[in-house]
Order: C-alpha cells, then sequence, then structure tokens
RNA sequence: UGGGGGAUCGUCUAGUGGUAGGACUGCGGACUCUGACUCCGCCAACGGGGGUUCGAAUCCCUCUCCCCCAGCCA
C-alpha cells in the first residue's frame, strides 16, 4: 500500500488518527435497515466500511438498524447477510442490531430527562409540524415543553407501559425551535408503537429513533468512524448532541460521503418494491435490478462489483456513473475466468452439400485463447449447423466480413465454408443457407493455410441443445430516473428479451451457475432459479464489446 | 430571501502555490480462427469574473449553478 494518491478523505482522516495516536484500532459498521434488499449504493458503503475495517487491521460491525417495527422483516435480514457474505466480508461476531440496546437507550433516554433536556410532549404529529416552522422560519415552542423531570419521568415511564395510544405522546430532545438546522428544532427521540417487533416481540411500545438511537449505538460499539451518505450530514450536529449529553466511554465520529448512483436505474427501496408490485420485475433478485441478489444472479461477479466501486472513489461529489464503467468492470474479471463455449441466439440453418451424411466429426476447441492451461473441449461438427443470422447477409456492405453469397467464412474450431445458394420461403425470407466446405482447412490440422477475413461461431443441428436465454437491458429509457416522480412512465419496454437458442453439447449438465463466454456473443450463466438440465435457462451478463455493432450504427446515422 | 454540502475531460477520479495525471467512454490504428482480448496512438477538463503572487485547480473576494433538510422514516 501506498501512501497519498489512492487514499480517499475519509482514509486519509482515518490514517491521520492513527498517526497521531487518537485510536491505536480502527471499528467501523455497515448498519442497513432490514426493510428492502441490499442494492448497488449498499455495496459502496459495504467494502468502504469493511474495506477500511480489514485495511487497518480493525473490526467492522454488521447491525441492523432496527428502529422501526412494521417496515422490518426477516426475510430481509437473511437477504442481508448472505449479499454481504457474498461480497466477501465478514463480520465475525460482531452480528448487531440497534434493537439489541433498547433497554440501555431507555435508560439513557431517562438520564436526559433528569438533565432537564428532554420533555415528553402531547402535541399531535400535525401540532408538531405546524410548530416546528419552515425553513425560513422559526418554530416556536410546544407548550409542553418545560414540564418538570418528575412530570416527563412519570409520564415517559407510563410511555414505555404501554399507558398511551400510539401518536399521543413522544419524547423529544430540548434543543432549539429557532435552529436553522431544522433536525434541531426538538426533534423526537422515542415514539410510541403498539406494534410487534421481530425481534423484541411486544416487550417494547415506544422505539427510538434513528437520529438517537444510531449515534449512541455507535457509541456502544467503541465505533471510531460512523461512515454514510451525505444527506446525513446536517444531522451531525445532533448526533454529537447526543454524545455531548450523554457522555459515553467512547466518542464515535461521523463522517459523510456521496451516494453512489448508477446511470438508468433507480436505488430507492421504495420504488424498487414498486418495480416488483407492479410486475415489471419479478422479484428483488430479478437479474434487472440493481440489487446485490439481483446483480449476483445476472452473473455479476462479487470481484467486479468491488472493483468497481473502488473505481468510483469514495469523495463528496454527486456522482451519476455510467453503465459503462460497471460492465467494464464485470467483462475485465470475466474475460480471464470464463470458459469459452459457443452457442446461436437466432439460428439459420446451414447446410453443407458436400460433407458427406451422417459423419460427425469432434473438433477440438480452446477453452481460453489466452491460457491452454484452461483445457480444451470436443465440439461435434456435421451436415447441418446453425449459424447466427446476423452473421449472414444477402446484400452486405463491404465492411461486412462474415457471410454473404458466394462469399467464404471460417466455422470457429471448423472449416472455411462458402455459400452456394440461400433459400427461401414463399414471403421471401431466408430460411435456409447450402455450403460448400474446403476439406483442407480444418482447425488445427488442415493441410491449407489458406485464410479468410471472418470467423464465426456454429451448433451441430444435430447435437445442439435447446435453451432459453435470457437477454437483459437496462430498466429504464432516461439516464437519472432516480428523479422522475412517475417513474412507470420511463420503463424500458425492451429490457428483457427472451430467445430459444442452441448450444454446444458441453453445455448439457452445467449445474451450478459458473459464467461462461459464448463467444462473440457475451457472457452468460445459468440461471440460479430457472435454469435445469432438462430445461436450461441461461442469463445473459453482459455483452462483449461490439465494434461491428458501431460500424452499423455509423452507417445508418451516416446514410 | 434559513441552514448544510458540492463544482477538474462526456463519466468517475488524482492534484493541497511550480509541466493538470489516471480510469471508463469516444475516435484512429496494429494484431486476430471471437469485429473479443491485447497493444499503440488521438480527442477531451480546472463553473464565471476579479485579486494576491515570478508563478494559482490550489490562497483571497465575488457571482453562478447543482444536491440535501420542514417524518412520530432510515
Amino acid at each position: 500500500m501506498s501512501d497519498a494518491p489512492g487514499r480517499d478523505f475519509i482514509r486519509q482522516i482515518i490514517f491521520e488518527d492513527l498517526e497521531s495516536g487518537k485510536h491505536d484500532e480502527i471499528v467501523t459498521r455497515f448498519p442497513p435497515e432490514p426493510n428492502g434488499y441490499l442494492h448497488i449504493g449498499h455495496v459502496m458503503s459495504i467494502c468502504l466500511n469493511f474495506g477500511v475495517g480489514v485495511e487497518n487491521d480493525g473490526r467492522t460491525f454488521l447491525r441492523y438498524d432496527d428502529t422501526n417495527p412494521g417496515k422490518e422483516k426477516q426475510e430481509y435480514v437473511d437477504a442481508i447477510e448472505r449479499d454481504v457474505h457474498w461480497l466477501g466480508f465478514d463480520w465475525g461476531d460482531r452480528l448487531t442490531h440497534a434493537s439489541d440496546y433498547f433497554e440501555r437507550l431507555y435508560e439513557s433516554a431517562e438520564k436526559l430527562i433528569e438533565l432537564g433536556v428532554a420533555y415528553v410532549d402531547d402535541l399531535s404529529a400535525e401540532e408538531i409540524r405546524e410548530y416546528r416552522g419552515t425553513l425560513t422560519e422559526p418554530g416556536k415552542n410546544s407548550p409542553y415543553r418545560d414540564r418538570s423531570v418528575e412530570e416527563n419521568l412519570d409520564l415517559f415511564r407510563r410511555m414505555r407501559a404501554g399507558e398511551f395510544e400510539d401518536g399521543t405522546h413522544v419524547l423529544r430532545a430540548k434543543i432549539d425551535m429557532a435552529s436553522p438546522n431544522m433536525n434541531m428544532r426538538d426533534p423526537t427521540i422515542y415514539r410510541i408503537r403498539h406494534l410487534d417487533h421481530q425481534r423484541t416481540g411486544d416487550t417494547w411500545c415506544i422505539y427510538p429513533m434513528y437520529d438517537y438511537a444510531h449515534g449512541l449505538s455507535d457509541a456502544y460499539e467503541g465505533i471510531t468512524h460512523s461512515l454514510c451518505t451525505l444527506e446525513f450530514e446536517d444531522h451531525r450536529p445532533l448526533y454529537d448532541w447526543f454524545l455531548d449529553q450523554l457522555q459515553p466511554e467512547h466518542r464515535p465520529r461521523q463522517i459523510e460521503f456521496s451516494r453512489l448512483n448508477l446511470a438508468y436505474t433507480i436505488t430507492s427501496k421504495r420504488k424498487l418494491g414498486l418495480l416488483i408490485e407492479n410486475n415489471v420485475v419479478s422479484g428483488w433478485d430479478d437479474p434487472r435490478m440493481p440489487t446485490i441478489a439481483g446483480m449476483r444472479r445476472r452473473g455479476y461477479p462479487a470481484l467486479a462489483l468491488r472493483d468497481f466501486v473502488k473505481r468510483a472513489g469514495v469523495t463528496k461529489k454527486d456522482k451519476l456513473i455510467e453503465m459503462g464503467a460497471l460492465e467494464n468492470c464485470v467483462r475485465e474479471d470475466l474475460g480471464d475466468i470464463a470458459e469459452r463455449r459457443m452457442a446461436v441466439l437466432r439460428p439459420l440453418k446451414v447446410v453443407l452439400t458436400n460433407y458427406p451424411e451422417g459423419q460427425v466429426e469432434m473438433m477440438e476447441a480452446m477453452n481460453h485463447p489466452n491460457n491452454p492451461d484452461m483445457g480444451t473441449r470436443e465440439i461435434p461438427f456435421s451436415r447441418e449447423l446453425w449459424i447466427e443470422q446476423d452473421d449472414f447477409m444477402e446484400e452486405a456492405p463491404r465492411k461486412f466480413f462474415r457471410l454473404k453469397p458466394g462469399g467464404e467464412v471460417r466455422l470457429r474450431f471448423g472449416y472455411i465454408i462458402k455459400c452456394e445458394e440461400v433459400v427461401k420461403d414463399a414471403d421471401g425470407n431466408v430460411t435456409e443457407l447450402h455450403c460448400t466446405y474446403d476439406p483442407e482447412t480444418r482447425s488445427g490440422a488442415g493441410s491449407s493455410d489458406r485464410k479468410v477475413k471472418g470467423t464465426i461461431h456454429w451448433v451441430s443441428a444435430a447435437h445442439g441443445i435447446r435453451a432459453t436465454v435470457r437477454l437483459y437491458d437496462r430498466l429504464f429509457t432516461v439516464p437519472d430516473p432516480n428523479g422522475v416522480d412517475d417513474f412507470m412512465d420511463i420503463l424500458n419496454p425492451d429490457s428483457l428479451e427472451t430467445v430459444a437458442a442452441f448450444l454446444e453439447p458441453t453445455l448439457a449438465d452445467v449445474t451450478g451457475n459458473d459464467p461462461v463466454q459464448f463467444e462473440r456473443l457475451g457472457y452468460f450463466c445459468p440461471d440460479s432459479k430457472d435454469h435445469t438440465v432438462e430445461n436450461p435457462v441461461f442469463n445473459r451478463i453482459v455483452t462483449l464489446r461490439d465494434s461491428w455493432a458501431k460500424i452499423e450504427k455509423q452507417a445508418m446515422s451516416g446514410s
């Protein structure tokens, strides 16, 4: 690890705190609320918090911020643990919950009352809002603000005892109703919720608010650096205020960084939930979702995700990162590790008229062009083959290196073939190509060193495996859907395309969901939910870079 | 017309008074039994205006733009 460049502003602060002796151990925490699935934005936070811990031989807690029963579910708790582990991080025995501290938090709240800096308010939610004032006008004090310590204590204990209905009382911090910072205008500390909590059951009917519970939980765990996103910046004075009042043994410091936004995607848990409710996607782990579960199912490697957020960096500037940056990381990782296979997504029949009927040759194919250690496999070659519809053009432009009438092309790991005849149906659609092959040009062993410009992939018609392949695209049509209220209007109708494909036979019995490259097409993996040996279902993780597509695009816009 | 933050190539990011660098994208080329990979090259930025200084992205003044905050959500 070298210094200065490469160290973001948070790591710089931590470095200095270690240098100066302010801390001799770094303790961080990743504190999700279990009210939804983790998404790409959380990957950033996870990598930062756990990364900083690992880099400094420190400790990192996975702490559930479960202070709001009703919104939180065990399903989400389980998903979060799975996702963090999958990303490659481990919290050891440091799995905690804000709810672990409910008793301590309660006691501290009584202490705030005794200190005279907290009071029970009888105002309704609506009245509190009215009393709060606006961004430009100060608020005014609640008529209940000056109750005695005894009265407050009595009321608060009765709140806990369940004597009051939801919404009738809250405990508030007594700070400053005229503060220019809205968070300091006597924020609520406890509210009444006669609701079972997923962990504490019916033990409590009052629950602490985030601002109160969070800083103290940090303190209880000895967190040194409490890293959160920018929108909590003006909560920091309140975070510090609680610590000032209660003087816990450890004093954590909150530092804020900017969220990571990905172009053409949303990360609001609420909106993601709506996509599911409206059946736009199949669930939290739909491969189009920006959730960790979705990206995992899509086939994005954990390493690629980690690399991506590392490259995005930690700053305080709003980010809207291009999709291409993520895709680049995915390709970069997969390029080295994914074995190559052949598959035809949109089949067109080719008949080799001079190839003996019934003959089958086994062709040797490299599993990876740049890494012989990954071995070879054998693929059957026969008289009738599938090739990609896109690999044939009847009237081809000059730069088209694939098959055209009278033209030649190499079949990858096979022979050079020549297109002799185009067979069409009554409507003029091309249904079949009659070609001849050159026996001297067998891959590897060929006696001819003849070269042709194009090489295309293929699958033997008699041996190909039928499979469903799902092709994914962005979910939205605009770069920043976060800003759009009715996001149903900007959905990409083509975010999922399903095709019936033919796969080379070596793909017949894959069971895991290891990624492979379908040569010339992209990276694919068996779908973790729907794939079976009987009914193979593959997801396209990401396409390959396609410079031909660019040429085509230019030609289209140019003419 | 309150408060808190932020502005560097299209995108992300380095830089802390001394040649504005990297990554992604884009463009051009080499190579190629994947139009992939790899390699080479190119385009491209300090929000505006003043000031201090031999010298400013960096310091000062000023303006502009963007984001966040009025939950008994986190």
